[in-house]
RNA sequence: GCCGGAGUGGCGGAAUUGGUAGACGCGCACGACUCAAAAUCGUGUGCCGAAAGGCAUUGAGGGUUCGAUUCCCUCCUCCGGCACCA
């Protein structure tokens, strides 16, 4: 046969519209019986079109599940879009065109240069979020909350980002900046709609343990709901009827306490002064603290400040009233917002000393000297290894092993009780956006909230609305949202003007994808059961504690609700690494993003996903760097001038190529099932490499290669078992499966070592004895010279080496 | 500051129940083909050596071991996360 070069542009196509037109990747949901949902997160329509990051992310994905189908099972692979959010709205505001227009036309798109890829999209599930057959179950969702107690309405200091003009949520924050903008977020005392996330903490921990994700993406949910075990304590205000508690995660040196502090905007506060000497001070210096925090030079380590509040804590333990402070490190929505403080606590201490309070000592160093100067209050001391003074059960004991004891001792008292506290804050999902989901919520004449009936749902998103950021949500300028508000509900009625947070419409989309051809329903309980959790999530790590904790959550609540029957959406989870340009990662305003088509049009698809997999392992990511594409090119070409010139009838395979067939076999399994494409790809290459060198080779082994190639290039390969009379798809095929009796070949090479050195090397049939082995390495030109000594000990590893000692 | 992860040729990376470090690919050098270049193919590519062979070597230092990229200790650098959570 003649060489020809391989022409990816008009293989890829044909081999598009011949999955398309057959529809081998269409799901069929009820009658799969052996269903694998495999999903990729969802990307944003943006106008930066695909990107080399959403390569780096669904081809590999689309590999591994290419290989899943090769195993048998039925995957479903949707995609859709997540298309709520501000870049279309900042878009509009620039260039004046609707986001709705802008979004379109992006989906459009995006769904052109997907299709492009070769994936297995079942794309009659698609989904939009922006879309009103979409939202309207994002509204749904939020009556659902409503109805169960889980959405409420709050004022109180929450995030603001001043660049956005909107509220955002705790885990949209990040080092104090805004997760979209990088903006310095700012505090602001604003009423919102808020969802009981923190109803869910110990279960959202809980969960993490059967879940097969990477460890790490498990720790930082485990940090993020923060739990944290300590004591209440119980305190009354000196003549007052006054009762609170405080909160105390370390109870060791509680006896040491001499004072306690209060957060500024705790509504007790005004309580305590009001009326005495000390209120307009105080406030003053709660209103100076509120100030700050909505600047934006608000920073957390500046030096704490406070003021006394001329108000004493009764103390119940008999050491003394502790003078009551306002203090500006104390957070307000952490345990009671009310903490009594302690030489034994770094910040304290400065406070205290910055202030002339009194300390106390209930800790000391074993070194003498150094306990004198945490006697004299010179320096700060919190050691594990420190022994504890007081009480008196605990006294003599290390600050590690007294904790029991002392905890013990308070409850035996009285003092407190034992109580668990968790740092996740409740879901912030209002904001003062346009291009989001509306909350499906309307207000009567005196302000009170009323969930909008089903019926009237999806709650549509006017369009006559004016794009300006001025703080206020742009749905107060449409004049048909509050005149479709009065007409429903009567006058004086107004809608809620507020959208929601985006991470709502992605919290359940997983579950809208199985329902493309139901709009009625929400789910349908046997396919729920039936598909869900995910079998394999695929997205990024900066999800671990945003989009991935909300997930879980709403799926927890749809549990309790009655709508699922699993609490978990995604039971298996892994991230791809970050491409990044120069070392940066790719953003438009650096100018440093990668467009694929240039490199599709050039090489094809699938050099290019390839190229992408063979750059390292699937989870590491890396810098983007063209140089290296050539030899995947080249890899591809060698693959079909080999695969169209080679086979013959007439060969036989022999032993060593039986070893090398059902080791590549094997070497190309194990890395897929690991992620790690790169060294499949380097297995192929090896392969490859070897047979090349051949006059011929079988068809067994020509299909073999190929099979093996499909998962990783699924044009190139259909288009090698067109030509190598396989029946059907190369993708309906079934994977291989090595046999271990094959991998040992008649003879092995063992290394032989003197003192840990290699000597030399020795090839022995297979089933040479231990003895012989060693024999034969003594005798070895090389090996003798170095066994002049007597010989102190003779190591045989089994098939590996022969270390002599000397 | 606290919690994770990672440091291997000129480059991307391979190899870990401890057993030939540098697979595979890029780049580079030389050669073949060509008037020439590209493409392609071949050979080489840690250091010394024509070779046989020797020596060095996985961020730095130390330890365990016949043997360490792999296990332990100390340190350095980079990346990610959290950061007034009492």
């Amino acid at each position: 046969m003649e060489k020809r070069p391989y022409d990816p542009t008009t293989v890829e196509a044909k081999w598009r519209s011949a999955w398309e037109k057959s529809g081998v990747y269409t799901a069929n949901l009820k009658k799969a019986k052996h269903p694998y949902y495999g999903l990729v997160m969802f990307p944003y329509p943006s106008g930066d079109k695909l990107h080399v990051g959403h390569w780096y992310n669904f081809a590999p994905a689309d590999s591994y599940f290419r290989y899943q189908r090769m195993l048998g099972k039925d995957v479903f692979t949707p995609m859709g879009f997540d298309a709520f959010g501000l870049p279309a709205e900042n878009y509009a505001i620039k260039t004046g065109i609707h986001p709705n227009d802008s979004t379109r036309k992006n989906v459009a798109t995006m769904i052109g240069q997907l299709k492009r890829m070769g994936c297995m999209y079942d794309w009659e599930k698609m989904v939009n979020t922006s879309s009103p057959e979409y939202y309207r179950w994002t509204q749904w969702l939020f009556l659902q909350m409503f109805a169960n107690g889980l959405a409420y309405k709050k004022k109180g200091m929450v995030n603001w980002c001043p660049s956005c003009q909107t509220v955002l949520a705790n885990e949209q924050v990040k080092e104090g900046k805004c997760d979209r903008c990088g903006t310095d977020v700012v505090q602001k005392p604003l009423e919102q709609w808020f969802w009981k996330i923190t109803q869910y903490a110990q279960r959202l921990l809980d969960g993490l343990k059967d879940l097969k994700w990477p460890g790490k993406t498990k720790l930082m949910q485990e940090h993020w709901i923060g739990r944290s075990e300590g004591v209440n304590f119980r305190e009354k205000v000196k003549g007052m009827d006054i009762e609170f508690e405080v909160y105390d995660s370390i109870p060791q040196t509680f006896l040491a306490q001499t004072f306690t502090v209060i957060a500024p905007e705790h509504p007790l506060v005004h309580t305590l002064v009001a009326g005495t000497p000390h209120e307009q001070a105080v406030m003053e210096f709660v209103e100076k603290i509120k100030r700050k925090k909505m600047a934006d030079k608000f920073k957390i380590e500046e030096e704490a400040e406070g003021i006394f509040t001329g108000r004493y804590v009764d103390n119940p333990f008999g050491t003394g009233d502790l003078p009551i402070w306002v203090c500006s490190y104390v957070l307000a929505d952490y345990g009671t917002g009310i903490v009594n403080c302690s030489a034994h606590d770094e910040r304290d201490f400065a406070f205290a000393k910055k202030y002339n309070i009194p300390l106390k000592i209930a800790l000391l160093p074993k070194d003498p000297s150094l306990a004198e100067k945490v006697k004299s209050h010179e320096v700060f001391y919190r050691e594990p290894e420190g022994i504890v003074q007081s009480p008196e059960s605990a006294k003599g004991m290390t600050w590690e092993e007294s904790r029991e004891t002392v905890i013990r001792y308070i409850e035996e008292k009285k003092f407190g009780r034992r109580e668990v506290h968790y740092r996740l804050r409740d879901w912030l999902v209002s904001r003062q956006r346009y291009w989001g989901a509306p909350i499906p919520i309307v207000y009567d004449p005196h302000g009170q909230p009323h969930p909008i009936p089903e019926k009237h749902l999806p709650w549509l998103l006017p369009t006559d609305v004016e794009f300006r950021p001025t703080g206020k949500s742009p749905l107060t300028e449409s004049k048909e949202f509050i005149e479709r508000t009065e007409k429903i509900f009567g006058k004086g009625w107004r809608p809620e003007f507020d959208t929601m947070d985006t991470f709502v419409c992605s919290s359940f989309y997983e579950l809208r994808y199985l329902m493309q051809g139901d709009p009625k329903h929400f789910v349908d309980r046997k396919l729920e059961e039936k598909w869900m959790p995910v079998s394999m999530y695929i997205g990024g790590p900066e999800h671990a504690t945003m989009h991935l904790i909300y997930a879980r959550f709403v799926m927890m609540a749809l549990k309790d609700f009655g709508f699922v029957q699993n609490e978990e959406p995604f039971k298996r989870l892994v991230h791809q690494g970050l491409i990044t340009n120069g070392g940066a990662k790719m953003s438009k305003s650096k100018g440093n993003v990668v467009s694929p088509d240039s490199f599709v049009e050039r090489h094809g698809a699938d050099v290019f996903r390839m190229y992408l997999m063979f750059m390292g392992p699937f989870a590491d990511g890396g810098d983007w760097s063209d140089t290296g594409i050539k030899g995947i090119d080249r890899f591809v070409q060698r693959a079909w001038d080999m695969l169209t010139t080679k086979p013959s009838k007439n060969a036989e395979e022999d032993k060593t190529s039986l070893a090398l067939i059902h080791g590549t076999i094997k070497r190309v399994t194990e890395s897929i099932e690991g992620f790690r494409f790169n060294t499949a790809i380097a297995a192929l290459m090896e392969f490859l490499n070897a047979v090349d060198k051949r006059e011929s080779i079988s068809l067994e082994t020509a299909r073999t290669f190929t099979l093996l190639l499909a998962p990783l290039a699924p044009h190139l390969s259909e288009e090698l078992w067109e030509h190598l009379g396989g029946k059907g798809f190369v993708t309906d095929q079934k994977w291989l499966h090595f046999d271990v009796a094959h991998l040992k070949s008649d003879t092995m090479t063992i290394v032989v070592q003197v003192n840990g050195k290699r000597r030399a090397s020795i090839d022995v049939s297979s089933d040479a004895l231990e003895a012989d082995i060693i024999a034969q390495a003594k005798g070895e030109e090389n090996v003798k010279k170095f066994l002049m000594q007597p010989i102190k000990k003779e190591i045989y590893v089994k098939g590996r080496l022969v270390s002599f000692v000397v």
